[in-house]
DNA sequence: AAATTGTTTTTTATCGATAAGTGAAAGACA
DNA sequence: TGTCTTTCACTTATCGATAAAAAACAATTT
């Protein structure tokens, strides 16, 4: 059957809500409360009927109150909130990056299942999600093979990401002045500049704020299969980065500053600089990312 | 559970090889057929002990012998021999191709299920492989969008395409004279040739050979995503011709000399050449599925 | 009349069960 | 001694069932 994670979430945030409000609040109504939380109406019921019968609201109807101040433990743990389609891409890429899987090795649904503590389905649809990633590969009728995540695997994705890049970057320079896009690309230099400022203590903001950046390029002209690849580059940085943790102040703060030369190209529209500083980023990023390769 | 598919197919299979070997011959060994017909023993010894039990083969062990001419009813009917996960594609693309979906169409799990005669699990496995040909969107937990297979959806197909390609041919006059693409490339010259000789009766082969002839191109540098990226192509354009057969003969004889052309830059390992046969070709490919939309 | 709450219907996420199929060890043969 | 067959343990493909969540509909309230 279904988990209730999407309720337990939908729990603890307005858990945090009646906080904010303070005793004697009245609360918003159903619909925005479902608006606010991203989550259907019957979802919000449910949850109501939860903080009633624990006597955190009183009321009925349209005359709802928080009733006390919630204590700290009345959240739901973090764990409960999480769909098991996400425990399994999360249990998954710890197999994979702790070197339970050198290339070649096979992949036992059953096996993963139970390891992972969910049924087979969930494991064969995160599978079957997963094979565009080009990490896995299917045998039909018996099972999958782990291909690796191999020094090749992320010189081809490099080699596509420059492309894709370079193409966003010079469709970019030939937007005119009115288009949407500079006003937030001057918002993002800004961020950019904050980080910078107080990059020994938010250093871990980066992988966030560099993911935001490169779509923000892609934006400008879209292209879905551009958009779909973006997926797979934050899919394989976000897992990359927890696992390399070597000289990661220095690197962001350097990636940060070739961002910041690559916005000033583009602002200048010159195409020959924005190429410059466009390959340049590129470059670098690469090079940190095969360093890892050859440390291990 | 699963369906016998495999088995029969792997029946009919053998019943034709026992028809062209006739009565009295002696049969493989079970680890021949097993590779021959792509199966496990498993399946092979299932196959063989049904061919026994009808009486089409005789004696047991090593010295198994044709029996009997095969009845040509003795074939499973062919719809047996395809596995409910192949049937749903075929089924989906029937189902979208015939108008069933415009754009922004909810995609009912239960539904489809019901009208393709097959469990909720099969579509919901096929919904999630089919999501990375960009054709449908997912909301969590309330079902899947078709976004439709619009104009801007083969635009974009095709900038990527055009993007890859020349990147593949670039790359490919780079290459030694000693690489092996030289003789495949003339290999697949002359089956154009052929293809053209005989292009009154053949045109319909032109798809296949298209096909097989970017896909070479590619792999003479060959980079996975690209690959992967031409699956969505050939996916594409297997079930475009299907729906678009105006004009089929005239556009494949241009598209083949259009190919010739190319092959012709590629031997010549000119650059500007290359791009500019390559280019062309594109462009009209680009045109040909562009102008279905418009007569549409 | 518009917004809000109450009720019912529809749809998705997830599990466990089971026949079909694979692969490898053990045994037979030539 | 190496190929072929027999046997068996393990894996995948597929289904149907069920609780959670969404969506549609009906009834109130201000």
């Amino acid at each position: 059957m279904k988990t209730d994670t999407v309720f337990k979430q939908a729990f603890n945030q307005t858990l945090t809500l009646l906080s904010a409000a303070g005793t004697g609040a009245p609360l918003p109504s159903e619909n925005a409360l479902s608006a606010d939380l991203g989550v259907s109406r019957t979802t919000v019921r449910k949850v109501l009927a939860h903080l009633a019968e624990r006597g955190y609201i009183t009321g009925q109807g349209r005359n709802r109150i928080i009733a006390t101040a919630v204590p700290d433990d009345a959240h739901f743990p973090h764990t409960e909130t999480i769909a098991t389609a996400q425990q399994v891409e999360v249990h998954f890429m710890e197999w994979m990056l702790r070197g339970h899987a050198q290339p070649g090795t096979q992949i036992n649904e059953l096996e993963l299942a139970r390891a992972f503590g969910v049924g087979t389905t969930g494991i064969r649809e995160f599978l079957n999600r997963f094979r565009r990633f080009g990490l896995i590969a299917k045998r039909p009728n018996a099972g999958w093979v782990f291909m690796g995540f191999t020094r090749d695997f992320a010189m081809e994705l490099f080699e596509i990401r420059e492309m894709f890049e370079l193409r966003s970057a010079r469709a970019l320079v030939r937007l005119p002045d009115s288009a949407t896009i500079w006003p937030r690309l001057r918002a993002i230099e800004r961020q950019h500049h904050e980080l910078l400022n107080q990059i020994d203590a938010r250093f871990q903001d980066f992988s966030d704020l560099d993911n935001r950046f490169h779509r923000l390029i892609n934006s400008a002209v879209p292209n879905r299969f551009i958009d779909d690849f973006y997926d797979i580059i934050t899919f394989i940085f976000h897992y990359h980065y927890q696992w390399n943790k070597r000289d990661e102040r220095l690197r962001n703060e350097t990636a940060i500053r070739e961002h910041l030369a690559y916005i000033q190209a583009l602002f200048s529209r010159d195409l020959v600089q924005v190429h410059a500083a466009c390959s340049l980023h590129l470059a670098s990023a690469r090079k940190t990312m095969l360093a890892a390769f050859d440390a291990h």
